[in-house]
DNA sequence: CGTTCTGTTGACATTTTTGTCGGTAGCGGC
DNA sequence: GCCGCTACCGACAAAAATGTCAACAGAACG
């Protein structure tokens, strides 16, 4: 009957480009990073997969972007939290917390996982990148005494959040225990090291 | 000049499809799921593509029965490192050293993150069967006192090998320190808690 | 209004990846 | 030796994914 033409929304570039890489963010959450596909990012856009060439160039080029993009909110995300604490000590617990949580939600765990996995030289950048940012803040706040042995703590810290933002959910599923009791024993673990070592030192 | 005709290798099937299996495995590890193309694959295996369509019917049934057969392997080498220690308490701190191996070695972590981003329901009975495996190994072993605690405690032993397993290598060489240093810091963690558990305990 | 700029689009072309099919060839049994 | 079974293969078909292009249509500006 009726002639109804699609209503074609017209956004400036900045709105169209977060518009698909909101939608990017969302499946790569709830479907992975293999379902990345140029023709599910552009139905979960609501626009049409030249549009989405037409912004990044490439399939390639969203998948860079929507890298940086996570790597620049998860940064971003830490720096908050951490910057709440004015004391050292504090601060690394609740960096330590910071992490879990930035690893914990919207898929940060999940990205560096991606990341890891595919782990070719151009997104290794991405990563490196985001590993230097995090930690010339943390020299920014606390100084330089950055020696070996708190870097390889940090590390640590950094791996055991991964672990548990990639997996504890799942494995909490699994086992059918309380989710979050995973991630509260970790963190756990590290503030008794913290508290041991300050006492022993202080 | 000559009419060298390509030999053409013919193997038992069982043999064939452990050939395959071990090309995918290898491409799994260097160069990461989504390099699982059936062409690799076949290229990998030195066989044609319709060989490998054969044995597996489709690349989805490759990658199914890759994943079985990483879990299997995973499980006997957790297995066997689990039994070697005969009282309780040393098999938890041999356990988690037992989980770090597995994870950080070939490519266990890897495996573990791939089902944890494809997700998919069919791919998750691999996951809890695995799972399921180790908890009854464990129970066989150490008896059924299996409380929620002692659970939970063991979810972070798995997530904290697997985060380190998947990462450690990648952000020590980001950070120019030793790799094997974020392992045993991770360890020293976990059996710090134990030896203060069993202490205030007993 | 008319013009320009450009975000947007459907239709189409190209490339990549997967799957099919008829025939070939190694191997054990007789 | 030959026969049946089936692992194996090359060539081709099908499907999926990416990318191209000319044209359409909002919006700002005169």
């Amino acid at each position: 009957m009726s002639t109804e033409r699609p209503v074609r929304v017209r956004r400036s570039p900045e709105a169209a480009r977060e518009n698909i890489l909101a939608a990017c963010e969302a499946i790569l959450l709830e479907k992975g990073p293999q379902a990345l596909k140029l023709a599910d990012v552009a139905a979960g856009a609501g626009v049409a997969n030249a549009t989405v060439l037409h912004h990044f160039g490439s399939i390639d080029g969203v998948q860079t972007a929507l890298m940086t993009r996570m790597i620049r909110q998860l940064v971003e995300r830490v720096a908050v939290d951490f910057s709440q604490h004015q004391d050292a000590v504090g601060r690394v617990g609740a960096g330590a917390r910071a992490l879990f949580d930035a690893f914990g939600t919207r898929g940060g765990a999940r990205l560096a996982a991606w990341l890891e996995l595919t782990g070719e030289a151009r997104r290794m950048t991405a990563i490196r990148q985001a590993v230097q940012e995090v930690s010339a803040l943390r020299m920014q706040l606390d100084g330089p005494p950055d020696d070996g042995a708190v870097q390889d703590f940090m590390l640590v810290c950094i791996s055991m959040a991964l672990g548990v933002g990639l997996f504890g959910a799942t494995l909490a599923d699994l086992l059918g225990r309380p989710p979050e009791r995973i991630r509260e024993i970790a963190l756990d673990l590290i503030e008794a090291r913290i508290r041991q070592e300050t006492g022993a030192q202080g």
